[in-house]
DNA sequence: GTTTCATTTAACCAAACGGTTGACGATTCA
DNA sequence: TGAATCGTCAACCGTTTGGTTAAATGAAAC
């Protein structure tokens, strides 16, 4: 298994738990300590710390220490082979794209 | 949790897997039999159609029966929910579309 | 009708996952 | 120094996952 291929593992599996995506969508609007992250989740704060820690394995997320509170941060462009992936076999936006590219080639501006 | 929840979480634990993402793949380049399917990878033939349930199970591959060989058929669709998902946070195709957008505005082919 | 081919099911196994509780290290504050 | 706060680690538990082999099913061919 290729590099490559354990990256998109990483990926992937880390955006399979609703958890986790809600900690990705709640750090899209800002940094935030890992209590703050817990406390909207009926579950316990290990729990939290391991969903993190899977998060972070695939550099997802990446923390920072401040005093005795640590802040996480998303680390967006750590989706990008996974985002790229999808689009390659399913050209949903490419689709666009793509005709966005007839039209400027027909236009000359494109080779 | 929602029903999108568990349809992503289905979507993104089906892709999860290299192996699956090698049949998504595969299937890419148009419908195939299970057998011929299983027969690139070093493991059982059970063991892929374990994974080929996963896909069908995350509505990602369809089957039909002819005869005693069963096609299997990319469902491209399915995989849209997580496309969007990803993008609608992560922007990555969009920045290009916003770089085409834009000249295309400025060229004046575009209101 | 028996054999052969394509695929799934059953039973099993080891490892990983997602959660818990309880103890611990690190840091701030009184 | 001592007590409170933030977060992780350790150990445990039940379930799921990814693989195996062997048996069963469905459909075709002889």
């Amino acid at each position: 298994m290729t590099d490559t291929d354990a990256q998109l593992d990483a990926a992937f599996a880390a955006l399979s738990d609703p958890t986790r995506r809600a900690i990705v969508t709640r750090l899209l609007a800002g940094d935030c300590s890992v209590s703050d992250l817990a406390a909207p989740f009926d579950m316990s704060l290990p729990a939290v710390s391991k969903h993190l820690a899977v998060l972070i394995a695939a550099g997802v997320v990446s923390q920072r220490r401040e005093g005795r509170v640590k802040w996480c941060r998303l680390n967006v462009d750590s989706l990008r082979p996974a985002a790229l992936w999808m689009e390659s076999f399913g050209s949903f936006v490419e689709d666009d794209l793509d005709a966005l590219e007839a039209l400027l080639t027909s236009e000359g501006l494109l080779d």
